[in-house]
DNA sequence: TGCAAAGTCGCAGTGAGTGTATATATTGGT
DNA sequence: ACCAATATATACACTCACTGCGACTTTGCA
């Protein structure tokens, strides 16, 4: 790697750093892309270059690990059915979060709960996700319908997202989470028509 | 109903119309608030008074719509099972989406899908019902864990709003959106494990 | 009619984000 | 070591969304 390369590298890392840090420090609003540039030593107008926008230096380590989450999706070791394959990908997914779980983690974590619109940006890479699982589900399984692959995507993001989401605002245990994500796929996998409170009526 | 609540009512929509008309003529970024509330025949100013941001503008017929399903959701005969609350709540939610598609509508779900960031809010929309959907659902059954709430509530709020994301994007023939949702009802009801291509493992 | 509340407006300001021209640093080739 | 091509950093000027505030107008009610 070059010279070039390294310092482009070590400049992303010091706005992104002291962005989160002065997140932490005195709150998201509360700090400009002034405060931020100034502390990384860049202008404000470099931040730009490297960042699209003050929301997306929040994602910049998530959507890092995201992108290894995408790569395990695309390695699929032959004999493996969709289903374990997704079982597989979601347990990734866990183990990429515990992997962000460091340093300026929970901080992201704690901003992205708090304010609407970065949970709405969070909501949106979660979607991304589920269009690039439709694709790799009817290249999986050529016979599937679209309707169905589009549902399955759906209802299995939308469950795991909903429970880790919860794991993580309770605090994040791993082994919690493991538990609940196990839970979550045995409902998914049987149906909603599994669990019992669900087919009872209610006087 | 009194004048000055009347005339607020007027000014709404005239900015609403005002603003999904110019959105359409000249697209979203191109429109200024200055356009919209001059277009509207008020002052810049005002526009905040009635809509906390220009992204608001294009969502709000859209939530006039999921206040009525999340009064559905309220509504619930004795009798009835949970699964058949949340089928009921979901049809009435694809009625409200055909309820919505008149003037404006077509307009505002082109400017939602081709716009990230207001796709992001209206992903966040989603994400708010599906918590009001988790509240009742423990109201339903107390008896329910918390994480199979979440995971229901998740799982079908990401299947349905997957399959309706979809149907819209193709142009929304009301009959096919309705068998595509009952289609992925019958899914997420029977769970994944019933659909014979994710349980055939390929070489 | 008169008064309080609500709504409207103009104005001045902050801060995110962009286009552009200029300066500086890095690279690969000689 | 030098040069030219290229990538990157910066300064400057700008647009526009959005906010706080004080003045003014309209409405609801006694």
């Amino acid at each position: 790697m070059g010279l070039r390369e390294r310092k482009k590298l070590q400049t992303r890392r010091a706005i992104a750093s002291a962005a989160l840090r002065l997140f932490a420090e005195r709150g998201y609003e509360e700090t400009t892309i002034a405060d931020i540039t100034e502390a990384a030593d860049v202008s404000p107008r470099t931040f730009f270059s490297y960042f699209p926008s003050k929301e997306d230096v929040v994602f910049a380590e998530i959507d890092e690990r995201l992108a290894e989450v995408r790569e395990g999706v695309a390695r699929r070791p032959a004999g493996e059915t969709p289903l374990e394959s997704m079982r597989r990908i979601v347990f990734e997914m866990i183990d990429a979060i515990a992997a962000a779980h460091g340093e300026y983690g929970a901080i992201q974590i704690q901003l992205i709960l708090e304010r609407p619109s970065l949970q709405a940006r969070a909501l949106k890479r979660m979607h991304d996700l589920e269009q690039h699982i439709v694709e790799r589900l009817t290249e999986l399984s050529p016979d599937i319908g679209e309707i169905d692959a589009i549902v399955i995507a759906g209802a299995l993001v939308g469950g795991m997202n909903a429970v880790i989401a919860h794991c993580r605002a309770q605090g994040y245990d791993p082994d919690a989470t493991r538990e609940a994500v196990d839970r979550a796929l045995a409902i998914v996998e049987h149906g909603l028509g599994s669990v019992p409170a669900l087919t009872r009526p209610v006087p």
